[in-house]
DNA sequence: GTGGAATGTCAACGCGTGTTGGCCTACAGT
DNA sequence: ACTGTAGGCCAACACGCGTTGACATTCCAC
């Protein structure tokens, strides 16, 4: 024995998130990500049963969004935004994978719908367009992150977050509350 | 001979471009493409050598951006992107694809600097931050598509064309010339 | 009508994949 | 010291993939 159960399935856990957000589902090979971990595949399968599996695990994920108050809101969220994508890998397996698969992209519907949404109709005094408001709130920030992170358009990669922020504050503002 | 040489290889071109719109590079199989054109898999080789080079002839693509006046260039960028993205398939293997393939990510740069630039900078009067300018639309644009067409977020798939117009519109213009 | 090129089919290859079952190996409890 | 068990490894499987080369068929040129 050399580690401990729980160890051990951190350690593939890990590995696992960096390479689905690195490569997405397809090119993200439970080899390659035993390899990453030091340890045979087969023990991929003893702790998380199935590839489908390991990928629900390693796609947990949870935005965190913070209480913002209604005129600070744009500003707010894109700040927290772009500091959640540096920091946890999650979202970056979402985006990743969601594009081309059925299952991650429902996952990311659902956090939209449980996450962004209640937050949306809780800032906005428009109950009947909250749902579009929210969409669009997404879409602006899931943009963002595919031009800066994903593909990478060289002056969005080079912006710094002041930056970003300035710009799309007043965007992500008026689709809240305008 | 059934069909002449050129037919054969624009049906495989058509059955191809449907098959990587829908499911991206990976999961888009040459067999399965074959299958779609009622053709042998041997045939796609013999005409397109390569998946590679059958993907390049797929994801051919031009934006075809129109002359806009300037103060009406945000809802003329939207409104030509909506329509763009539902005529041609080529804008949607390119963001399916490139999100995981570096390849058609770098496709989609040259697609930014040489088609989407050349127009921020004719219209604004700010060559310094053009590049900047230019790259926020696209990130507006693109999550747009995104959200709309790929993750299928059902407030944004359920609004109409000139819904998203009137909300875009602001933010692109003000992007463009603000 | 015959030869030859163009179009199309078939079967197989080598490879990488997720997944499985059997076999070690080292520790813990007694 | 002995044994049971939890942690780990290895070899193999069945499958689908891109790709290839040999073979069949059809049509045109002469």
């Amino acid at each position: 024995m050399r580690r401990s159960s729980a160890e051990t399935k951190a350690v593939i856990l890990a590995a696992a998130r960096e390479r689905f957000a690195a490569d997405g589902y397809d090119k993200a090979t439970i080899r390659a990500i035993a390899a990453d971990a030091r340890i045979d595949p087969a023990m991929v399968m003893r702790y998380f049963g199935t590839k489908e599996k390991l990928f629900a695990a390693a796609a947990e994920f949870d935005l965190e969004l913070p209480e913002l108050a209604p005129d600070q809101a744009g500003a707010g969220l894109v700040r927290h935004f772009l500091r959640k994508w540096e920091a946890d890998e999650g979202l970056q397996v979402l985006l990743r994978t969601g594009v081309t698969n059925e299952a991650a992209a429902e996952r990311m519907r659902t956090i939209f719908a449980g996450q962004v949404m209640p937050l949306v109709i809780g800032l906005t005094g428009d109950p009947e367009r909250a749902p579009l408001r929210a969409s669009l709130v997404a879409s602006q920030l899931l943009g963002l992150a595919l031009s800066r992170y994903i593909l990478q358009f060289p002056p969005m990669a080079a912006a710094t977050e002041e930056e970003l922020v300035a710009w799309l504050s007043p965007t992500v503002q008026r689709y809240l509350t305008e």
